[in-house]
DNA sequence: GATCTAGAGTTGACGCGACAACTCTCCCGG
DNA sequence: CCGGGAGAGTTGTCGCGTCAACTCTAGATC
């Protein structure tokens, strides 16, 4: 029965529509907040995160944990934002490794400004062209799908701004 | 009124929820690719895309516009898979610019293998998890989306393969 | 207290994706 | 015949994202 064969002519349409809707509403986005705030989606989801944490530093380990990102990615991602002023890591240890990662000034205005703007363009090109059951529907598939792929994560958490 | 505020924290979290399932499902898929038939999603469309084509080679500018891909971005893409023996550029003129691109033995046989393997995939991760009252309303919301970000492409075409 | 190991972070390499600049050809008007 | 522009492809550059390899530290074990 459920002998799982490939898919209809139908069917790929489908995954295909949908994917090219992904694609364009994040290039989209992405377009927007480059244009308006000259930052990239990388940089936002790691700006409001620090932002979120208030002034308190994090640890690399956190935000790789928070934003479901590679620790690599989130080492690399810092490096070249600390190139462009947004981020300073301060060491602890006498010499060594143990950085805490914290936003410079520019950075807390980038985030605040971005959050807005980027905001606003959300609500635009997403949000506003819901039907009430389309939200609701998709909410509940979203989570629902995140649940499933995402095993750890049970508690308190909930964040992140991809 | 519609004055386009930024958004209410439960906005915000439905929109990184729905960003974040995104993430996860095509990250799964795509490392069941990687896995399975040792291609990336990149690969995987322009070899889907040429295997419409059914023998016919394409042109460059072909591709780009059915893939909705810059046309330099299809270049490199297929500078690397030439490098890997899944498609040939063919000269048309004396010797100037001018290509057709084909598919190579090599690549047929991966295009055939991916879209059975790849296929499943996203019937056990997506099509599965969606009852049928998601499936018509994601359905909806996609195809809405994309007649709204795609202006134009307007007749005939239908096809790709993100 | 010397060694081993687990964890935290970094680095390098490489493919993907976007953008801008360049090349070449072809065609068009003079 | 010649100069200029439009269209097609390519190339370079740089940021993003993943994987593997490496470094350093701190704790555990003997």
């Amino acid at each position: 029965m459920t002998e799982t064969r490939s898919l209809e002519p139908e069917e790929w349409e489908f995954w295909d529509t949908w994917m090219r809707a992904q694609r364009l509403l994040t290039r989209e986005l992405e377009r927007g907040l480059q244009r308006d705030c000259d930052i990239s989606k990388a940089e936002f989801s790691l700006l409001v995160t620090l932002w979120q944490a208030a002034g308190r530093e994090m640890r690399v380990g956190e935000l790789s944990e928070s934003l479901d990102w590679d620790k690599s990615r989130v080492s690399h991602q810092l490096t070249r934002m600390e190139k462009r002023g947004f981020v300073k890591r301060t060491q602890y240890g006498a010499d060594g490794r143990r950085a805490g990662v914290g936003l410079t000034a520019e950075g807390r205005r980038a985030a605040q400004s971005a959050v807005l703007v980027h905001g606003g363009n959300i609500r635009r090109h997403f949000l506003d062209s819901l039907t009430p059951e389309q939200a609701s529907v998709i909410r509940a598939w979203s989570e629902q799908a995140v649940a499933r792929l995402e095993p750890h994560r049970s508690e308190a958490a909930g964040d992140g701004a991809s």
